[in-house]
Formats: C-alpha cells, structure tokens, sequence
DNA sequence: GCAAAAGTGTTTACGATACACCCATGT
DNA sequence: ACATGGGTGTATCGTAAACACTTTTGC
C-alpha cells in the first residue's frame, strides 16, 4: 500500500465501539468503563479503540472484545470457540462533532454474551462492570423512557447501545440468537428468562415450552437434566444448527 | 477541532457507497456508474465517493444521491421531500485490501427510489445505468446463485449490493418500504408488482389486496382510480403514516 | 362478446393463546 | 405434605392459503 497522501483525501480516525450485552439477575445489562482521560474523564463508557492499520474491522471488534472480557468472539468464519460470544456489525457513527478532539467514525459492534464472573480490567469494578441498560438509557424494558439516565453514557454512547439493546431485542425474535446469552448447555426456563429479561415482558412457561421444543433445529437435547432452578429436573438442551426461526417467537404488545 | 496529527492514530480514507435499487419492468435493478480511472477502470461500481470533513455520514450519502440521480432522500430527519427516496445506512466495509491504493473505510448506504426516467450523470447510458441485480449478482430473486456473473462489480461492491438487496428483501416484509419503489399515488397491483420483483415470487391477488388494504395505516385511498394497467378501473392509494407492519407480509418459501 | 385486471366471499388449515392438569424433585 | 419449577393436553380464536365468483373497464 502506497504511503499516506494526505492532499488525496480527508484523514479519519477509524474506532470500533463495542455493545456488550448480557444477562443478569433477570435484568439486561452492558458491559461499561470508566473513562480515564478527557474528555468525559470519569464518566462510563462502551469499551473500544482505535482499528490497527492493518486490521479487519471485525477483527479488531474481537480483539476488544478479547482484551476487555476474555471472551472469543463466535463469527460467521469461526463459529465454535469455547467461551463464545455472538458478535455482529451495529451500524456506523460518524457525526462530525461526535468527538471534541478529531473527526472519528467509530464503527459500533453488538456482542452477546452469557452470564460472566466479572469483567477483566484488572477485576477492578471502578473501571469496568456491567450495568442494566435501563439505569444506563433511562427507559423500562418494554422501551418507554422513565427519566434521565443518572449517568449519562460519554459521546454518543447512549444513542449506540440503545441501537444495540434494539437490535437484540428485535433481533432474538426471528432468530436463535437468544441461546448466544446461554451457556453451552441450558434448560428450556433459562432461555425463557432470556427472553423474559430482554423483552422485559412474563412469556407463559407452557406455550414457550412447545413452541422451543417444536421448532426443528433450534435446540437438541444433551440427554442430561439438572434441578440447578429447583423443582422437578429439567432436560439440558444446546443450541441447534437453526439461526432462522420460522415461525418467529412472537413479542408481546407492550 | 486541532489539527491532525498522524502520530495520534492511523489515517483511514471514509467513503459512502450507495446501493441505490428501484423496480423497472418487473424486475429489481441497481444503479451502478462506470469507473473512468484504474484500478478497475472500465468496470461497473457502485456510485459513490468520499466523505467531507464537516459533513455526516447521512448527509454525504443523501448528497451523493442526489449528484447521481437528482432524488432528494426521505430520511428520518426530512422525511417529505418532493420526489424523495428512502435512504438508510447498510453496513461498513473496511478489509484492509478492499483498495489497492490505500486504506478505505467505506459506509455503505441503501437507497430505494421509485422508476425513474433514466439515470443522470450526463445522460450518458455508458457511464451510469439501471441493470437487473440478478445480472449483477449472477443470482435468481429467490437468492439461488445461478452463475457468475458476466461484469463482477469493481471492488467489494458485489458483496455490498447483496448485502443491500437482502436488507431489501427482508425489510418490506414487516414495513412498509416497499412503496418507497412506488410512485407517489399507485394502485394495489403496482404494490403487489413491487413485492413480486424484490422478492420473485408470485403472489395471489385476491389474498394481497385483503392484505394490504386491511392493515391500519398502511395505505390511504386518495379517491381516485386508474386504468393504467388495463381491465377495471383500480383505486389509486398513497402511503399511509404507519412505518411497521404487524402481521408483516409473509414471504412465500422458495 | 371477450380478455384483463380489480375486488369480495367462503372454506380449510395451522399456529397462538389460555388454562386445566400431571410430574419429579427439594425441604 | 407442600412448594417449586418442568412438562402435556385441549379448547378457542385469529390469520393465511386456496379458490370460486362478481365487477368494470378496453377492444
């Protein structure tokens, strides 16, 4: 590649910023760190960085993703890392006045994980933790604003996760991305509380049963059951080869 | 904004493609301009060019449509503009050797117009035109690749303009989009055209007009009729307020 | 009259909902 | 025994698919 020209064109700098979602204690969360410099010194943020010069963009989403949770990132050319998440292109941000200092484009990323120990950065819950998105957006689940955010997200953060939180709530209803917030293996209830958590709605346990179980290749049985929830042993499922449920899980009204 | 300062952090080159799409003959077609420069000079691309250092991401790419077909876009922002098009951001495409010549970020836009005239650019069929995605994709309309295809876009705009006619194809299953590929006032058969196009499919009449005509929202008569495509005169209609269409339509499996 | 496209009515099938009910474990 | 969550059966309702049929124009 020929050496920078810069009467050729206008330089950018090029970021991807990362939606990290998961499921917690029943609630959707994201992953946030406290910003260390200004601008926004101190205030949370989503995690990212600059991209490398020679560096994909999903690549460099997945080397954040790496350095932040020590998650490996399940893509379309590597789908089955141990410890996997769900990552995907969000959408791009590229307001001119989106960052004080320069002109960044910062490419956004949706990745969905399940249910982590504690985020890395030095296990330090100052500067990395994992916050639910109504706290963060100031809206309920079902997507009607409360109030204010307490904490308003540096940049335009805010705007990006809600994208993301959307997209993930749109997104598990024609799709089997849901499983993604699961471990490798779970019962049928835990993926209803997935459901439950994202879409901030109650999903009857009965018909949520037969429509999973009955959808061919969205899960196979392990063979395995446990009584980690209490109550009567459930089957262990993992996620089937399906990525498009047809017919799709059906939201309710909000 | 400082001035740059190339130690800070990798210069990127930040374009917008467009895939600018509309319904000509009952068929789906894209707009593409031939490249007068190297590398792949001579070959059909995707209209495009880079973004200025003042301007948003949107606004490049709703000038750029402008530049290349005279459309005016419909965007969230401005949403009623005479002779307007829906525009919306697609997906970001930064391979390190997507460009021979040097590191190009480009956010691809898509774009969905009703039957023009005939493309601008000087008028000149040689260096902007209308093809059949199905030529330039070497795909069918159900999405079943057939051949390569005869002229492979320049670059990765091949991948970008698949990219786009997915989003299309999926997205007026549950919006309204489609009649952004209509004129401003059209009949219930036109609409149907448009979906039997993007989709390529053959859908029933009868079903169709319950459909469309029954959902809230969805299409306003204007109280007039035509009988522009021949037998009895058809109401004409224009599109109603209502953006999301619950039920959506159903594709026919292919 | 005939062709062509618009529009209505009717039958059938399938999936979603609601909910009664039974099952298998922990305490 | 009883609480808890897992899982099955069944009636009802709404929407989609298939298709017979009528309406209104041009030729």
């Amino acid at each position: 590649m020929p050496p920078y020209d810069p009467s050729a064109f206008p330089p950018f700098a090029v970021t991807v910023d990362l939606v990290v979602l998961t499921v917690r204690k029943h609630a959707l969360c994201a992953l946030v760190v406290r910003r260390g410099e200004a601008p926004f010194q101190g205030k949370w943020a989503l995690p990212g960085g600059f991209v490398r010069p020679d560096e994909d963009l999903s690549t460099a989403a997945a080397r954040e993703l790496t350095e932040e949770t020590g998650l490996c990132a399940h893509t379309p050319e590597a789908p089955a890392t141990a410890n996997g998440a769900h990552l995907e292109q969000l959408a791009t941000y590229g307001d001119p006045d989106r960052d004080p200092r320069m002109r960044v484009v910062s490419v956004a990323h949706l990745a969905l994980a399940p249910d982590l120990p504690a985020p890395r950065a030095g296990g330090d819950a100052r500067h990395a933790r994992w916050s639910p998105v109504e706290e963060l957006l100031g809206t309920t689940a079902g997507g009607r604003r409360t109030e204010l955010p307490a904490e308003p997200l540096a940049f335009d953060h805010g705007t990006i996760l809600g994208d993301g939180v959307e997209r993930a709530r749109s997104k598990i209803e024609y799709s089997s991305l849901a499983t993604a917030f699961c471990p490798p293996e779970f019962t049928v209830g835990e993926l209803r509380r997935v459901y439950e958590a994202v879409w901030g709605v109650v999903l009857d346990p009965r018909n949520f049963h037969r429509k999973v179980t009955g959808t061919p290749g969205f899960l196979v049985p392990t063979g395995g059951t446990t009584t980690r929830q209490g109550g009567r042993p459930a089957q262990l499922f993992r996620a089937g080869g399906a990525t498009l449920l047809n017919p799709p899980m059906l939201r309710p009204e909000v």
